[in-house]
DNA sequence: ACTCGACTAGATAGATCGCTCTAGCGGGTA
DNA sequence: TACCCGCTAGAGCGATCTATCTAGTCGAGT
C-alpha cells in the first residue's frame, strides 16, 4: 500500500507543470485527474503547492536526467547519440500534441523572479543535467572547460528549440538546435586529441 | 491623445509578464503599478486579459526584435556582432537582478498548450526575429537554407540561456551560448563567403 | 449652453484560489 | 475488545481572480 496515492499526484502533478506551468495548475485540478481526496495532498505535502512543486522538479528532472546516458549509451558514438537526442526530442514532442517538452522549463521561468526554494529547484536540476553532460563529454577527450561549455550551450539549444516548437508546432527548431550541436561537436572533438584506446575515431 | 493609459497598462503588463509570466500576473495589481483606473483595461482591452496579453506580445516582441539591428549595426562585422549581443544580455540581465530576459519566453511556454490565440501571438513574433536574422545572415553569403537554420539556432541558444541563467542566477550559459554561436557562425562564414580583411578576432 | 462619446473610477458579482478543519475508515498492536 | 494512527474524504474559510456594471468627469462640436 505504502501510499500509491502520493505517488499519483506527483505524477500528475508533474503532466500539469508541463503542460501549463506552476500558476496555471490549480490543486483542485490535480486531486481530480489523479483520483486522490484533496485533503491527502496536504497530508503527503504539509507545506503545501510549494513543497508539492519542489518535489516534482527534483523527481520530474531527475527521470528527465536520465534519458542523456538512455540514449546516448546504446549510441555507436558521440555525435549520433547528440543527433539521435535532439531527433527523439522532436519526434516525442509532436506524437504528444506538442506538449512534452521540457517537465520544468516553463516552471523555471514562473519562478526564477519569485519562488527562491523553487528556483533553487530548478537550478539543481539544471545543474545535474549540465553535470552529467559534462561528465560524458570530458569522456570523449575534451577539457573540463570546454566540457562544461559544450554541456551548457547543449542544453540551452535544446531548451531554447522546445520554446520554438511548442509556439509553432514545428520540429524546425530542435533540427536547427541539434544540427548547431552536432557540429561545434564534431569541431571541437576533431581539436582535442581523442586518445580513446576505444575504436571510436573516425574521420 | 489616445490616452497614455492605454500606453501605461501595456508597458506595465509587458514588465510583469516578462519577470512572472501570464498566470502569475492579476489585472489587479497591473492597474495598481500602472496608476490606472481598474475600468479602463476593459475600456481598452474590450477582449480582457486575453486581448491584452496578445498586444503585450507583440508590442514586447516587436520592441526586443529591434535591438537585433541595433547591436548587429554598429558591429564592425557580423562575428563581433554576435559576440556583442549574448554579453549585452548577459550584462543587462544581471544589472536587473536576473529579471530581464526575453519579454515573452514564459508566456510562451504558459499558453502553448492551453491558449491557441496568444500560441499565436508568440509564434509570430520568435518568426519574425528569425525573419530578421535571416536576413541578416543572407546578406552575409549564406545560403537561405543556411541561414534560416543558424538563424533559428541563434534565437534557440539566446532563449535557452535566459532560463539557465535566471535558474542559476549566472551569465555562465548566456557565454557559453554565445560562444557556441560565434565559433559556429565562423565556421559556416568560412565556407560560404569571400573573408574580409579585418583582424579582430581574439580569445 | 447643450449634447455626446471617450475615458475614468470603483463597487461588486461569481468563480476559483490555496489551505484548514473535522470526521471517518481500516488494519496492526496490546 | 479497545486503542492508536496513517490515510482518506470533503465541507468550508478567507482571499483573490476575471469581468461586468453604473455613475461621474472631461472636452470637442454644434
Amino acid at each position: 500500500m505504502a501510499s500509491d496515492t502520493r505517488e499519483r499526484i506527483l505524477v500528475t502533478t508533474a503532466e500539469h507543470f508541463r503542460r501549463q506551468g506552476y500558476n496555471g495548475t490549480g490543486i483542485k485540478q490535480i486531486v481530480e485527474d489523479a483520483k486522490a481526496p484533496f485533503g491527502s495532498v496536504y497530508h503527503h505535502f504539509p507545506g503545501g503547492k510549494e513543497q508539492l512543486g519542489a518535489e516534482v522538479i527534483r523527481t520530474a528532472g531527475a527521470m528527465y536526467g536520465e534519458l542523456l546516458p538512455a540514449v546516448f549509451g546504446p549510441a555507436p558514438d558521440l555525435l549520433t547519440g547528440a543527433r539521435d537526442f535532439y531527433r527523439l526530442a522532436a519526434q516525442h514532442l509532436e506524437e504528444s500534441g506538442w506538449e512534452d517538452a521540457c517537465p520544468i522549463a516553463t516552471v523555471a521561468l514562473e519562478v526564477a523572479s519569485t519562488n527562491e526554494e523553487l528556483r533553487k529547484a530548478t537550478n539543481e536540476v539544471f545543474e545535474s543535467w549540465v553535470a552529467g553532460a559534462t561528465e560524458m563529454l570530458e569522456g570523449e577527450g575534451l577539457s573540463p572547460e570546454a566540457a562544461r561549455r559544450m554541456a551548457i550551450a547543449m542544453v540551452c539549444a535544446l531548451e531554447g528549440a522546445f520554446i520554438l516548437a511548442r509556439a509553432g508546432r514545428t520540429r524546425e527548431p530542435l533540427h536547427a538546435a541539434g544540427d548547431l550541436i552536432v557540429a561545434q561537436l564534431e569541431a571541437e572533438l576533431a581539436g582535442a586529441a581523442p586518445h580513446r584506446a576505444n575504436g571510436s575515431d573516425e574521420e
